[in-house]
Order: structure tokens, then sequence, then C-alpha cells
DNA sequence: GTCAAGATTAGT
DNA sequence: CTAATCTTGACG
């Protein structure tokens, strides 16, 4: 196995701390009985009311609720009545910190994955946050699950060592001012699993 | 009540 | 570059 579940002590740390710390951790999924593993190789951090690009920036709302639980807590939204995103609560109970999942590199249940992503090509089944949500069969059911869950949770994994790690500003987070620019997305250096924003701002 | 825009993606 | 399609917050 990959190591031991990541429970609330992981969490309940600063928030861009953590998704520094999330690359080449392990996200583990069952579905149907099958385990999925993915690699965790890029995240953005958000903070809370104090954030003008984080969700919580109003306070709480139907939608966001879960972000002002207890870190360890998932955050699952759906972003252009399309697509479902994953975030991982910080930080203490009511600051409304999050970890955006944005891809991983798929160790395994590749075929499980496949079918889910229904005709994608096979290297782009967690390339960005939408993808990486359909790959795992998450939606806003597993919204407000307290980590570890019996079907979503984390394993240590290896953790990337300073020298593999690039960071830059969050995307397409535009509308939010300075805090547009914090460099609060953290990728693998050279991994071919980043999403597509990534890759293209990569050297 | 209306309405514009969004932490995205696939297809032109 | 644009369509797809649901939730939210601003505004009356």
């Amino acid at each position: 196995m990959s190591g031991r579940r990541l429970g609330p002590a992981f969490f309940a740390r600063p928030v861009e701390q953590v998704a520094r710390d999330l690359l080449g951790r392990h996200l583990l999924r069952v579905v149907d009985g099958e385990r999925l593993v993915l690699r965790l190789v890029e995240t953005e951090a958000y903070a809370g009311e104090t954030d003008a690009a984080s969700h919580a920036r109003g306070g709480p709302t139907a939608r966001n609720r879960a972000m002002f639980g207890p870190p360890g807590v998932t955050y699952v939204y759906l972003i252009y009545g399309l697509h479902h995103c994953l975030n991982l609560v910080c930080g203490p109970a009511g600051e409304a910190a999050a970890v955006l999942l944005r891809a991983g590199e798929p160790l395994a249940g590749l075929e499980r994955m496949a079918a889910l992503r229904a005709g994608q090509p096979r290297r782009d089944w967690a390339r960005g946050p939408g993808r990486l949500c359909a790959a795992l069969a998450l939606d806003r059911r597993h919204d407000g699950l307290v980590l570890p869950h019996p079907e979503l949770w984390l394993e240590a994994g290896t953790p990337l060592p300073n020298a593999a790690v690039a960071r830059g500003p969050r995307v397409g987070v535009d509308y939010a001012g300075a805090a547009a620019r914090w460099p609060w997305r953290f990728l693998e250096k050279g991994s071919p699993w980043v999403s597509r924003v990534s890759r293209a701002a990569a050297p």
C-alpha cells in the first residue's frame, strides 16, 4: 500500500502549506468495490472570506457550506453547470479555506477510469479539476464528506522535494484583483499529467 | 422577479 | 474562439 491514511491533523494547517504538501500524495476512491488511485500533481490553495478569489468570500451559502466545516471535509461544487471540482477543507473550522485538486497521475483502476471518462484519450483521464472528478465519479453527492471516508481518502504516498515543485498564480480568477496574482498554484515540475493551462504556461 | 458571469472542457 | 448549462449575487 501507499501508506497511512491522512486525517484532520494533516489538513489543520495553513492552506498554502497543505496545498504544497499534497503533491505526491495518493487520492484513493472506491467505485463499485474497485479501488482507483491518483497521485496528485497539481493543486491550488484558496483562503476564506479574506480571499477575493475564494468561493467563501461572501460568507456561507447553500453551495459552499462545507467550506466552513472542520479540516478534512470535502467541498464539491458544480461549475458552469457542467463540471464538478473537488476541494479539501484546511485550517481551523470556520475559516473556510480549501485546496482545489486540479490534476493527478492515475496509478490504479485505469480501466474503470477509462469507462467513466467515456471515450476520452487515455492520457487525459485526470488532467484538470473537472476531468479529475469525472474520472473518480465524484459529484455534489460527495460534498461534505469527512476524510478519511470508506469510499474516498488520502494516503501518505511520497511527498515531493522542493526541487520538484513549481508554483504560479491561480487559474481562471482574473476577477479577484491582487489575489489573482498570489502564487498559490502548485504543481510537479515537468509532469505530463498537469492540467492543460499549466502545461501551456510551462517553459 | 431578471440577469450576467463563473476555481471548465470539448469541439470548430 | 465558443457553446454547453446550473448556481449565485447584484439589482429592482
